[in-house]
DNA sequence: GGGGTGACGCGTC
DNA sequence: CGACGCGCCACCC
């Protein structure tokens, strides 16, 4: 029934896993994409738990105006910001383009 | 079972 | 443009 909130953490983990290098996606994109749009929020706890950044590349994740997070857990905005970079992505003031960077295969997916 | 919290999103003022 | 508030869902105590 409704218990498929149960692997919603283990949704979002896997969502972000597959965000190509290079892209990035949106805490509501990814939400949309773990089932309900409405999850964005929920997303954010869950990146804020995760447990290895290694696995999940929670820093490709940004906010709905491409801002990287201020709490990022792997060092910080600053942190994610160099690992943005890294991944050939040009990120000005914190602030990330999504109309060049963001991970649009994942929406044509969605359909 | 109840209440508070949060790495969001969106409408309003 | 910035600040504020509300909704939404899952998690922890």
């Amino acid at each position: 029934m409704k218990s498929a909130n149960r692997g919603t953490f283990e949704t979002i983990y896997e969502i972000v896993r597959r965000i190509p290098k290079g892209q990035v996606a949106t805490y509501g994109q990814i939400a949309a994409l773990a089932g309900n749009r409405r999850l964005a929020r929920v997303v954010g706890y869950a990146l804020h738990a995760n447990p290895d950044g290694d696995l999940t590349p929670c820093y490709r994740v940004v906010n709905r105006e491409g801002r990287v997070s201020k709490a990022f857990v792997f060092g910080g905005e600053n942190r994610q910001i160099a690992l943005l970079r890294a991944d050939g992505i040009e990120v000005k003031d914190g602030v990330v383009d999504l109309s060049r960077y963001q991970w649009k295969e994942g929406l044509h997916h969605l359909f």
